[in-house]
RNA sequence: AAGCUCAUUUAAUGAAG
């Protein structure tokens, strides 16, 4: 059962439904039961595809072949309808995970609060985490990281800034994402002296920096078209064996391009594509 | 039960808007 319930994950990150769907019904035939985390595995599978009805099908039918939706079901679903819209639908799970004695985790909480972040539900957002503290959830990480990435979006720079502040007066080490967040924000902006010093700082924390971690740090030198510089970060980034990616390639063109130089914006491009990278 | 720090669910990156 493990073995199918791997598989039938795998194949659902995989993009692959229906290989993920054959493996489940093949199990049945090998006298396999599914259990909880299978269903959970093919949920997320079906929506992960876009298949959100069949996710929603099999959800509500799971219990009918011996398996309780548990607390991961339950945030699958709920996640499934409040990054669709569908608010109303997903406050009702949150009630029947309670009936069933289930209480919403920080995962629950947190996927609540990034829906309605990205859904500009700004009051929900913040019943949401009054909700969290009023449970005795500890806002974390990933709690930081989505208000972080909400106050860049609405260009609430100086309101990211004091939350990184508090985060880390919390007593939470900020990890590649809330650096990584931090530094996109500085970016947008073109604020590269401290998006530098942030950079420095996340490295003299040993947290070691992504393709996302070094994405901001050139955005920050291309607002100005600060060429040079962007093509360094370019270089450091490969001296630490940080692999390019097709935003980072975007990124530079963007510094050529503001730097006045669209012929070598051209030659990144020609280069990325050669590369194997399909412009997005 | 099994898995010896991941079997399944939540967060971050460009430009434009």
């Amino acid at each position: 059962v493990v073995t199918y319930t791997t598989l039938v994950d795998a194949y659902g990150k995989a993009g692959r439904v229906d290989e993920a769907i054959r493996l489940f019904d093949e199990m049945g035939n090998h006298g396999r039961v599914p259990n909880t985390q299978t269903y959970n595995a093919l949920i997320r599978a079906q929506w992960r595809a876009g298949f959100t009805d069949d996710a929603a099908q099999v959800f509500r039918d799971m219990r009918g072949n011996g398996c309780e939706p548990d607390l991961w079901t339950y945030n699958t679903i709920i996640n499934m309808y409040s990054t669709g819209g569908l608010y109303d639908v997903a406050e009702s799970l949150v009630e029947d995970m309670r009936r069933q004695g289930l209480s919403p985790d920080r995962v629950t909480f947190n996927t609540l609060l990034a829906a309605y972040s990205k859904g500009r539900q700004h009051e929900k957002a913040f019943a949401t985490l009054d909700a969290m503290r009023r449970s005795g959830c500890h806002p974390d990480l990933y709690t930081y990281s989505i208000l972080l990435t909400y106050c860049g979006k609405d260009g609430r720079t100086e309101e990211a800034i004091r939350l990184f502040k508090d985060l880390k007066a919390n007593g939470h080490k900020p990890n590649v994402v809330v650096y990584s967040t931090m530094l996109s924000i500085y970016g947008r902006e073109g604020r590269y002296e401290e998006a530098r010093a942030l950079f420095k700082e996340m490295k003299d924390a040993g947290c070691v920096p992504s393709a996302m971690t070094f994405c901001g740090l050139i955005d920050a030198y291309a607002h100005h078209g600060m060429y040079p510089e962007a093509v360094g970060v370019l270089e450091e980034m490969l001296r630490s064996g940080v692999e390019p990616e097709v935003r980072t390639y975007t990124a530079l063109m963007d510094a050529y391009a503001r730097g006045g130089r669209c012929d070598d914006a051209v030659r990144v491009l020609k280069k990325m594509e050669k590369a194997g990278f399909v412009p997005d």
